[in-house]
DNA sequence: TGGTTGACGTGGT
DNA sequence: GACCACGCCAACC
């Protein structure tokens, strides 16, 4: 059924798996990608429904690097850990080297 | 059917 | 440089 054309969620997810190990992207980003940069809140709203999904949601992040969506997570330090898991610091819930671990969707697809 | 929401982003103060 | 306010736009109730 062309799921990647079915549902703007879906299309998120699958820009989401797309994500090298190690590295980080943000919501604006992906949604810029799908051409719906005005819709980066849908891109967290995805995540939210996301749970179904093997979607990495841990490796999204807002533009600052915040871990804003850490609190939506199963353990409360969850997503840092896996993160951190990844090689990626993360102090006070925020990415250190935030650029360096940057992955934008539209300049590697 | 319509109004509120929200894991965001940008711009202005 | 930090904080505040507005805008967007699809999903949810």
């Amino acid at each position: 059924m062309t799921p990647e054309t079915h549902n703007f969620f879906d299309r998120v997810y699958d820009v989401v798996r797309q994500i090298p190990f190690g590295k980080v992207t943000s919501y604006g980003a992906i949604a810029n990608y799908l051409g719906a940069k005005r819709s980066a809140r849908m891109v967290g709203y995805a995540m939210n429904v996301s749970h179904d999904k093997d979607v990495p949601a841990h490796r999204v992040v807002n533009r600052k690097g915040l871990l804003t969506g850490k609190h939506h997570f199963e353990g409360t330090h969850l997503m840092q850990q896996l993160l951190e898991n990844e090689g990626i610091s993360i102090i006070d819930h925020q990415i250190q080297n935030f650029e360096a671990v940057f992955w934008d969707p539209s300049e590697s697809l």
